[in-house]
DNA sequence: GCATTAACACGTA
DNA sequence: TACGTGTTAATGC
């Protein structure tokens, strides 16, 4: 179990619950580190927690037969998901890579039913997260269609910012010029000369394992 | 052409 | 020493 501050302060929908739902929900979770290169869950594996991020970074994709690594979306700090597979009960359809040291919050099976069961706000929340981040992934087959890789790399580091999935992220993020790449589906080469393109064009600051967002809309449809 | 990999130099924690 | 950044050369689709 979690403490009441850390609750507060590292799970963004706290507040929207009532305070008996907020107890409860902060009862059924528990923190757990995932180590930088480590899979916190393999294709195929029954999920038994809905998860957030709490500080580091996930990258959800898969392999494809052909070996390739398959981005589908960075999970940052203060995004939840797999609720997909806990309301379906099916099992995980895609890898969850840690890109570096990550700590995660896990909140139990058996939790998130009682609330999907009995709780309005928490129902709202998941309809509006669910909503959003089917938006987000028909805007992401569009983009991969149509352009080039400055505008995959701004693509995928916006989306990193989404205020509706992650909205404790503010305007800074410690990411490095490699994470982008795998993030983007570019090798460091590239995101390293996009990265400064869009320094250039005042999109972004670059500060070295780390970048801060000038203009997210601009950033957001870089390269239409 | 544009991207990728591999390699090297450089600065910093 | 380890890591992140900037850059180049060789190579491939």
């Amino acid at each position: 179990m979690i403490s009441e501050e850390q609750f507060l302060t590292s799970v963004f929908w706290a507040q929207e619950l009532p305070r008996d739902e907020q107890e409860r929900a902060r009862r059924g979770i528990t923190l757990r580190t995932v180590e930088a290169g480590a899979y916190l869950i393999h294709r195929g594996d029954r999920i038994d927690n809905w998860t957030g991020v709490v500080t580091g970074l996930l990258r959800l994709g898969s392999i494809t037969t052909s070996g390739k690594a398959v981005t589908y979306a960075g999970l940052p700090p203060s995004c939840w998901f797999g609720e997909g597979s806990l309301l379906k009960d099916e099992p995980r359809q895609y890898d969850v890579l840690a890109l570096r040291r990550t700590q995660v919050a896990l909140l139990n099976r058996a939790t998130f039913h009682w609330l999907y069961e009995n709780s309005v706000a928490f129902d709202r929340l998941l309809v509006r997260l669910i909503n959003e981040r089917l938006g987000q992934f028909i805007a992401q087959v569009e983009h991969d269609r149509t352009l080039d890789s400055a505008g995959r790399v701004a693509r995928s580091l916006a989306s990193l910012f989404n205020p509706v999935i992650s909205p404790f992220m503010g305007s800074h993020i410690d990411i490095s010029q490699e994470e982008i790449g795998l993030l983007a589906g570019v090798s460091r080469p590239v995101a390293n000369r996009v990265l400064q393109e869009l320094e250039k064009a005042g999109l972004l600051r670059n500060e070295g394992g780390g970048v801060t967002i000038l203009d997210l809309e601009r950033l957001r449809y870089y390269g239409e």
